[in-house]
DNA sequence: GACTAGAATGATAGTGAGAATCATTATCAC
DNA sequence: GTGATAATGATTCTCACTATCATTCTAGTC
């Protein structure tokens, strides 16, 4: 595996080593951009690498997440889900999630707006409540198309 | 127990009877306004009623939810939080939760110009995808004022 | 007030996501 | 290359929550 240079470079700054496993955890993002739960992430990198146990997959996960490379979320069905940041950032988007059948809609409309009120209230906030705010969740709960 | 009105007429539209465990459960809540465990909520309960199951306490805290008379939340601590609906909207409110010990910290500033523009984004969410669109949860991650 | 269908309960076992443990292996500064 | 030590994989453990089921309680009917 290659190791790309920004990968390799983000987690030596911070003091971690280059492995295959983190590498090929973070492949798995950069081929299906979505929200995987840690188990998705372990089937998927068990296909290529067999040998990669599921401990490595959640202590992976968790170091991305610290280190920055991946948004961590939770959307209430009792298991955490994964989403590249690069991808987050590139198509900045916020979530609906179907309460009934669990699936999870990005939308990415009116984001600059929305950025704008955010990063707004978050000033106030932290003044106010001398809250250190670094980062926000907004989800909206509903019936999708389907299940209506 | 006195059996409140609002509570009765509640559930028995609902088609759910009145029960001992159900006001007990809900008592604890208008004495302790706050985010609770379902583990508080059974240690509250079991101190006047220990006759009270846990799996009773978590069955009850659902149905309260459907019902619409509790609140759920999930802070990502890996345990859900609930909230009497009548506290929250009479002081409707967000949170910001420090991501080094947990706490909770709730405000409501700003709540008029917020609720007023996730009005209006639920609305245009609502006709553009087509997503039923009946609750939001705002959530601010960082570090509170004793953990900076 | 007694009777009854069936909803609700309590005790307990089960489930499943994720964390802890530890001997072994791999990374990287030198 | 070598060595310190970070990371891994296998496994066990934890703990929030659910399923099961026999028993109890609610509330409508007489």
């Amino acid at each position: 595996m290659a190791g790309p240079p920004w990968l390799h470079g983000r987690l030596r700054n911070a003091g971690f080593r280059l492995t295959l496993p983190r590498e090929a955890i973070l492949n798995v993002f950069a081929e299906n951009p979505k929200h995987l739960s840690a188990e998705e992430v372990f089937l998927s990198v068990h296909e290529k690498y067999p040998g990669v146990g599921l401990a490595t997959v959640y202590r992976t996960l968790d170091l991305l997440t610290q280190v920055g490379l991946v948004f961590k979320f939770d959307f209430g069905d009792g298991k955490s889900r994964y989403e590249l940041a690069s991808e987050a950032v590139k198509g900045h988007h916020h979530h609906m999630v179907c309460t009934r059948c669990g699936r999870i809609v990005d939308y990415s409309d009116f984001m600059e707006e929305e950025v704008k009120f955010i990063k707004g209230l978050e000033a106030e906030l932290s003044k106010k409540h001398n809250f250190k705010i670094d980062k926000h969740q907004i989800h909206f709960y509903g019936l999708c198309e389907r299940c209506q």
